[in-house]
DNA sequence: TTGCTCCTCACGTCACGTGAGGTGGC
DNA sequence: TTGCTCCTCACGTCACGTGAGGTGGC
């Protein structure tokens, strides 16, 4: 029989930045940049960094919220948001403030974006049917 | 009654570059540095810029392209796909393929967004339940 | 020893922002 | 003369890219 019990001490699972680099699909740069503007704070054995449950979870929303076209400042200030400490009622407000605003900006970009679909599907018809095809 | 007949030699309606950035709520520089890099030619009256229907037409794309997410140089190849002495074939299939590549990317971005948008709104909601609203 | 991966500067790039200092015509 | 709008440099900024030159352990 295998054992049911497991040790809540075991070792946290920590990566390197490679590795973190090609699950992210970012590169060393933008890790150490990001390390650099205070978003994420890895471990280090030696001078090496590694990267551990906190760091991950930190750089999923990082990364989703840049592609969103948030600044890292702005993402940092969000950042803490989701951390435990985040208990003062005023900085609540004041990111719920911020959260509005970026979802009027997030529905207005959603439009130019599907504008630019189909404009660029009208753009391809036209040169498909100029090419003769 | 009125006269039904307007000679076609009527003066462009020309407009100057304070007029064009309200416009398209783009800044004076903006213009300059879309000029610099080649993409608009506006005439000159002295140091004066004036923009006609040319200018304007290719603002929208430019501005569009980027809102997007293309380069201004990837835009800048694209719009002579706009102009009339796009005849070359081989060009055109370029254009279709970089094209493709685009509406890929605009399809992901759209999803990202989307996903930004949910993942606000989930955000939102926690913490007004939080500030007890 | 060779490869691989990691490290720290540090300058370059892209798309503008932001003054400084000045001209032109109502 | 004062305001307004326009002009040309030219340095600054943001989010990294891109080497240069070097270290550490399998």
């Amino acid at each position: 029989v295998q054992n049911m019990v497991k040790p809540d001490t075991a070792a946290e699972e920590l990566f390197r930045i490679g590795e973190i680099a090609d699950e992210f699909k970012v590169t060393l740069r933008t890790l150490r940049f990001y390390e650099d503007k205070g978003l994420i704070g890895p471990k280090r054995v030696g001078s090496s960094r590694l990267y551990g449950r906190r760091e991950r979870a930190r750089l999923r929303l990082i990364i989703l919220g840049r592609d969103i076209g948030f600044s890292l400042e702005d993402i940092r200030e969000m950042l803490d948001l989701y951390e435990p400490k985040a208990g003062n009622k005023a900085q609540l407000r004041l990111a719920l403030e911020k959260a509005g605003e970026q979802l009027q900006r997030l529905n207005d970009q959603k439009r130019a974006v599907e504008e630019g679909i189909s404009r660029l599907n009208d753009a391809v018809a036209i040169v498909k049917s100029q090419l003769g095809e």
